[in-house]
DNA sequence: GTGATTTAATCAAACGTTTGTTTTAAATAA
DNA sequence: TTATTTAAAACAAACGTTTGATTAAATCAC
């Protein structure tokens, strides 16, 4: 029953085509892949593709619709201990500095680092920047969730109510300051002279951009002020 | 001689191609536009591509390249002014502020409003997000230099060396501050249950992300203290 | 249990269309 | 004329999709 492998023949090819999918689709782009390329790298025939799911759109709507499953236990429960915490935190925002830290760690190690997440990341960026049709699969199944947790966060620093639309935006600016490490990461290569993430620079941008956060927001990071003494 | 028209036929047929390449590109992304729409919607016929620009990609490159020609008055100048600002301004970070302000003022009305940047802003994000083979003539044309100059404000703000990682980090930081609301607009839309963008919004938004950036580098905005009193 | 039947899945081949490009010849300007 | 520029047709290659035969597995009557 719960064995690692299929149950039958359908599903491994499924499986297959859903792998072959997300790879192919992350790196290159939807109108970029050709079936004939998803057959060939997925070891599968090419009529596969409209027996298992209708058509190369179908596939592509199963690979999204499948990223949101399979990422369901990396951002459930911690967006929903975080929006725990900030009724915990109505007194004192300072309180909320190592929410938002915690926050900055889990997402820049999940989307920089992750192995897990080295195929999803980018296709979550890609459709973030340019939303296919599918967009709205993504949009209220993980982007959504995430960016009313950050606005609630914003909102409680601020002390706004959260349906301020100066919450959102807030929001939006926090959410700019880690997206741009990952859909213009290139940018940021070529002016570092980086030919890719390392764990230690990783580390190094989670620290710089995670005092960023916490100053747009009027924080100081748990240790002292803000930037620096001076 | 200088003319708006073109002075004759070729060039007509060379600029009808670059405008529907910019606009077309920008809003489908190169490989879903043929080159058979590119030519019915430019009133130009197919063999011109190859006559004028050696093929679809040429075009491509050629729409880039104008881009960077025809946005310079855009930047180059005011990117200039800033370095000048920053020279002045060694003695007291404060006086930076009227110059990010500025700054953010110019990016957000180019990108977000003027009719000029329309098709330009969309293009750029998407090379931005997802560089293809010719990325690199926008990124020495126009994103180098503006994240040299912004790595300059952030160094000077932070009193730290240029050539430190952490300012480019920092500007990177800043720069994901403000190009969110451009690649990532259609999430904020959705979030605020907007139809797109006007006036009076890119107004709000110009506010809170400057407030924003310039907390993020530990400044606060001329009037008062960071974020709100408390 | 065994053989017959149905269902599900895979396969190679071919479908008609569209892709980017090239060729050919007519039209235009100098 | 002579060199450009345009228009239309034609090119091979690649596209997403469909077909009909075939295989494997599950279901059934007995």
């Amino acid at each position: 029953m719960s064995k690692d492998t299929p149950a039958n023949r359908g599903d491994e090819t499924r499986n297959q085509l859903l792998e072959a999918g997300l790879r192919l689709f992350s790196i290159h782009g939807y109108e970029s892949v050709s079936t004939r390329q998803l057959t060939t790298e997925s070891g599968t025939n090419i009529a596969a593709i409209n027996y298992h799911f209708g058509g190369k759109e179908g596939l592509y709507r199963a690979v999204l619709e499948q990223l949101v499953i399979d990422t369901e236990p990396y951002f459930g429960p911690g967006l929903q201990k975080i929006q725990d915490s900030i009724s915990l935190a109505t007194d004192d925002r300072q309180k909320l500095v190592p929410v938002i830290t915690g926050l900055m760690n889990n997402l820049f190690r999940l989307f920089l680092e992750d192995d897990f997440m080295c195929w999803r990341a980018p296709l979550v960026m890609r459709e973030y920047a340019n939303p296919s049709e599918n967009f709205d699969i993504l949009y209220k199944g993980r982007i959504e969730p995430l960016h009313k947790t950050v606005t609630a966060i914003a909102a409680a620093v601020l002390k706004k109510p959260v349906d301020d639309p100066e919450c959102a935006v807030r929001a939006h600016a926090i959410i700019g300051q880690i997206v741009v490490f990952g859909i213009a990461r290139v940018v940021l290569w070529k002016r570092l002279d980086w030919d890719g993430y390392t764990p230690e620079r990783v580390a190094m941008i989670t620290d710089i951009a995670t005092q960023s956060v916490l100053n747009s927001i009027g924080l100081s990071s748990s240790a002292g002020s803000p930037v620096e003494g001076n």
